[in-house]
RNA sequence: GGGCUAGUAGCUCAGCUGGCUAGAGCGCGCCCCUGAUAAGGGCGAGGUCGGAGGUUCGAGUCCUCUCUGGCCCA
């Protein structure tokens, strides 16, 4: 009884931690709060004051799309941007980060058209004119627009990102649209911007095109023909199948769509698919080998006959004669060709396929697109076509072809084919004038081509991480198609050109600046709300070299195509980083690794043909979400997981320790446990970190600081700033090289073992026992403020939350912001190097106290290690060894070999009754307990 | 089908230009502490490095093929 009083009493006279900053974080609750405070004293302009004239680290934020909430995809993404903005502010650079979004396109109104189609209000449109029914759709595009830019702005700010977010970027803004017109115009200037001929899916019905989301597939019957198509020199095609002829051979073609017939110019082969030359009851045709059973066996032939093989490469460059038109086409190449179906050679013709218009690209074939608007022939076909529907045309088609005798075969059958989603009718591909940027023109600012220019750039100007996107971006210049920058739609920034009387298109660098001043005032509303005079009232045709002659701008009629929002999004680099002054080229553009289609590449060709040069010197690219086994992530398979609920279970600081862990250039799995797992380690690293602070709470750094430079090299304090040096500087180098997960396992493995395991707990009995004001606790309350000082702000750019909660403890102010802070710098400490043996006999003794465990010494606390040190090399630690290995004495052998430790029991010897240590100096004092000699002293009762 | 890319302990990852018995953390098992306590500490068991060939004195590391994923195209 007596005894359990004493002990009780000397527990009052232990420095026992004390601390506010609590073990469960509740950061569902407190990051609101963060973030809240930070707002309010609007953390992001402060620390941009504070870093005005620093070396600038120019950071471009790519748009994501303005429409629904944000996914893992984004959290991954908006978080490795931030650790980049907070690590470079964080070591002193100047870098002001503007967020963006992708506000025009297809999603958005394709979503605003389904619901007014929905509610009726879209038919009510049908009664306005063309402008008046465009508004209607581009104000209710807007307000979505800006709905989903609030809502994800929101979103991204729950995740404690610091971004202007009072000035953000938006595509649709009126001032960002000029700033895209004018780069156009740059473009349009160069030479490189042309009308051509495409097709695209066509709507009969509304006399518009489409894109792929607007498109049903729904069963439909056609007709399925093979038609023989007669080669045009009877021996020229016999010399190449090895056969002379004394009859006329065909290319036997297969077709589903009997109306494209008219616009064919070729027909192509595998070159590596064997051909026959077939005799089927009398006439001679030519099919892949290996189909010509199935093909004789369909038309009913009775009497076959292989008269010889060729590979398809032996056939290039034959001519045919068309079947009803007066003219002749020829074989060419295509590797997409299969012998799945039909005969092994392809019907082309590129003005009614994307497949042909490749191929008609590339073999210089030319697109005819004898189809109009209303899907009726034109006059260039022949009489019997002329004005027929194409429909309709099937029919005929098919009989003239059997009155010829061109028809082999003919079948009905049904297939899934495209409809129009809103008046479900079929859709055709149609060849219709588009816009382009041609990449293989003369770019006279480069003197040498687009296409070469950029290729030149990825391959020795720009810094690719990891160095594998410099491969990806550049096969993908080496092999992308002119870009087709002109869409059908009404929710964008329109193309400013417009329509003579006569017919002719006007568009010159000239009017598309004075198109882009009305639109930098107005937004691109005013082109559906001004006439054409109005938009150029700027314009003055004298003065613009190349204006048609005598242009009467009343008399113009505006076009009605939009800009493909890919080339709004990659002129961000002008209307952002130019416009606003912030710096070209950027340093870095950090995206996933699709962008290398996308942004990367659509906004390197717009600026080196404006100005010549990339607009990024570095490429970061991180890689895809995909679930626990691997599979990719989406919300039909429903292994999505949402950011809403992750970040109100686990916090933002959970989430953002975890994407600071990934190896985000490759794939990346997410699974709610791993976010359990991070969640566990933060707490790690927070328990930690709270050790410090609270063993800090009596601790003036004004008055209580020892110089950390005039440390004994022996101390455990000492060592611990030299392992603290060596964090600091691997962690900002592993920043510097966008290398989070090093920073991560660098922080997380000093935490957890170096302060942790080690140093926490060699230094408790000293913290905790030592008189409050005694040297040697002064001197590792030094050592310990200067280190959470140091991991306050290493953590900073991972977790702003908790780096600033635990900041404003340390300071002792809920006015001290870490995120206004650079990284510390540290004394400069030189721990003894024979701080490596110690660390070794240290391991070497805890495992032989477990192996004493056997011998009934369970607690180090009653335990002496005698340590073997004939060379002397630990003599000089001697002070630290006992707390260091957590036991009550330790003793140097100064004999012996290298042998290994020896555990003795001291549990004969009496206990210290304050720091329940049996150091062989305690005693009985005067005031009736049983202390050591420090315990003693540290009460004053020596 | 093409370009790029990944596959190392149950999980997440290190392993540079090929060279000692393949490492770390988590998890797991056993144990200690109860003055960091919905905390802390110690020890330990886990891997034929996706598979098959090949080059080499020697390969997780180089070459070929192959399987399974991912991104982008066709």
């Amino acid at each position: 009884m007596t005894e359990t009083t004493s002990k009780r009493s000397y527990k009052d006279t232990v420095n026992l931690p004390r601390t506010d900053f609590a073990m469960r974080a509740g950061l569902a609750t407190n990051e609101p709060r963060s973030r809240q405070r930070w707002q309010a004293r609007d953390v992001y302009a402060e620390v941009q004051r504070r870093r005005a004239g620093a070396a600038p680290f120019v950071f471009h934020d790519g748009p994501p799309y303005a429409n629904g909430s944000i996914h893992v995809g984004h959290l991954l993404n908006k978080v490795l941007k931030d650790i980049v903005v907070r690590s470079r502010l964080m070591a002193g650079r100047a870098c002001p980060f503007i967020p963006g979004w992708d506000c025009h396109g297809l999603p958005i109104e394709h979503r605003v058209v389904t619901e007014m189609a929905a509610d009726g209000r879209l038919s009510a449109l049908e009664r306005l004119s063309a402008d008046e029914s465009r508004m209607a759709i581009r104000r209710a595009c807007r307000e979505r627009a800006e709905h989903f830019v609030a809502h994800q702005a929101d979103q991204m700010q729950r995740l404690l990102t610091l971004a202007d977010y009072a000035h953000p970027y938006l595509t649709m803004a009126p001032g960002y649209e000029r700033a895209v017109l004018e780069v156009f115009a740059e473009l349009v200037e160069q030479g490189i911007v042309f009308r051509a001929l495409k097709p695209v899916h066509w709507s009969i019905a509304n006399r518009t095109a489409l894109a792929e989301a607007e498109l049903e597939y729904e069963d439909r019957e056609d007709d399925s023909i093979f038609v023989d198509f007669e080669a045009d020199d009877i021996d020229e095609t016999g010399r190449r199948f090895g056969v002379e002829l004394d009859q006329r051979p065909s290319f036997m073609i297969w077709t589903t769509t009997p109306w494209t017939l008219p616009a064919n110019v070729a027909v192509a082969v595998h070159p590596r698919v064997v051909y026959a030359l077939v005799r089927m009851d009398g006439a001679i045709s030519i099919i892949a080998d290996e189909l010509v059973e199935r093909v004789t066996r369909s038309s009913a032939a009775q009497d076959v006959e292989r008269l010889g093989t060729a590979p398809g490469e032996a056939l290039l460059g034959l001519g045919y004669r068309h079947p009803f038109r007066p003219r002749t086409g020829r074989v060419v190449a295509a590797e997409y060709v299969t012998t799945e179906d039909g005969t092994g050679l392809v019907h082309t013709a590129p003005g009614h396929g994307v497949e042909d218009y490749q191929t008609g690209l590339r073999e210089s074939l030319p697109i005819d697109c004898p189809v109009q608007e209303d899907g009726t022939f034109d006059d260039t076909v022949p009489q019997w076509l002329r004005g027929v529907d194409v429909w309709t045309a099937n029919g005929r088609i098919i009989e003239a072809l059997r009155t010829s005798g061109h028809l082999v075969h003919a079948m009905k059958f049904m297939h899934a084919y495209p409809h129009d989603w809103r008046s479900r009718t079929p859709v055709i591909f149609r060849a219709t004038e588009q816009w382009f940027i041609g990449v293989d023109a003369g770019l006279p600012r480069c003197g040498t081509t687009l296409r070469r220019r950029a290729t030149t750039a990825a391959a020795s100007e720009i810094r690719f991480v990891p160095d594998w996107g410099r491969n990806r971006l550049r096969g993908m210049l080496e092999s992308r198609p002119d870009w087709c920058i002109s869409r059908q739609r009404a929710w964008g920034l329109p193309i400013p050109a417009f329509r003579t009387p006569d017919g002719r298109v006007l568009l010159t660098p000239a009017t598309v600046r004075a198109v882009a001043a009305v639109i930098g005032d107005e937004g691109s509303d005013a082109w559906f709300t001004r006439s054409a005079a109005e938009l150029l009232a700027h314009w003055r045709p004298e003065t613009d070299p190349q204006a048609p002659r005598d242009v009467d701008v009343r008399t113009l009629e505006k076009a009605y195509d939009i800009f493909d929002v890919w080339f709004e999004s990659g002129s961000s680099w002008a209307a952002v980083l130019r416009a606003r002054g912030l710096g070209l080229p950027a340093d870095l553009y950090l995206e996933g690794s699709d962008q290398h289609r996308g942004w990367f590449q659509l906004s390197l060709l717009p600026a080196l043909a404006a100005t010549g040069q990339p607009p990024f010197r570095t490429l970061l690219t991180h890689g895809f979400m995909v679930d626990r086994d691997g599979r990719k992530m989406s919300k039909s398979l429903g292994n999505a997981l949402d950011v809403d609920t992750l970040l109100a279970e686990h916090g933002a600081d959970v989430c953002r320790w975890w994407v600071s862990s990934l190896a985000y250039e490759n794939d990346i799995k997410v699974d709610e446990a791993f976010f359990r797992t991070a969640g566990e380690s933060y707490r790690k690293i927070r328990n930690t970190v709270r050790f410090l602070l609270s063993n800090l709470h009596d601790f003036t750094p004004a008055s209580d600081r020892v110089d950390l430079a005039s440390l004994d090299p022996c101390s455990l304090d000492a060592w611990l700033v030299g392992e603290a040096a060596h964090l600091d500087a691997e962690v900002r180098s592993a920043f510097e090289a966008f290398e989070f997960r090093r920073a991560h396992q660098a922080i997380y493995d000093f935490c957890n073992d170096t302060l942790s395991a080690i140093y926490c707990a060699a230094v408790k009995d000293r913290l905790y026992c030592d008189a409050p004001g005694s040297p040697r606790r002064r001197a590792t309350q030094s050592a310990m403020h200067i280190v959470a000082d140091m991991l306050c702000r290493l953590l900073a750019p991972i977790m702003p939350h908790t780096a600033d909660e635990a900041y404003q403890a340390l300071v002792g102010s809920p006015d001290a912001c870490v995120h206004l802070e650079t990284f510390v710098t540290l004394p400069p400490v030189a721990p003894d190097p024979g701080w490596t043996a110690v660390m070794a006999a240290r391991s070497s003794a805890l495992r032989a106290m477990e192996a004493a465990k056997a011998d009934g010494i369970e607690n180090p606390l009653d335990a002496e290690v005698v340590l073997p040190d004939p060379d002397g090399a630990l003599r000089p630690f001697e002070p630290e060894l006992a707390d260091l290995l957590g036991v009550s004495r330790v003793r140097l052998d100064p004999d012996g070999g290298p042998a290994a430790p020896r555990v003795v029991s001291l549990a004969a010897e009496p206990r210290c009754e304050r720091s329940r240590k049996r150091d062989g100096t305690v005693r009985p004092r005067r005031d009736g307990g049983m202390l050591s000699d420090r315990d003693a002293r540290a009460l004053g009762l020596e």
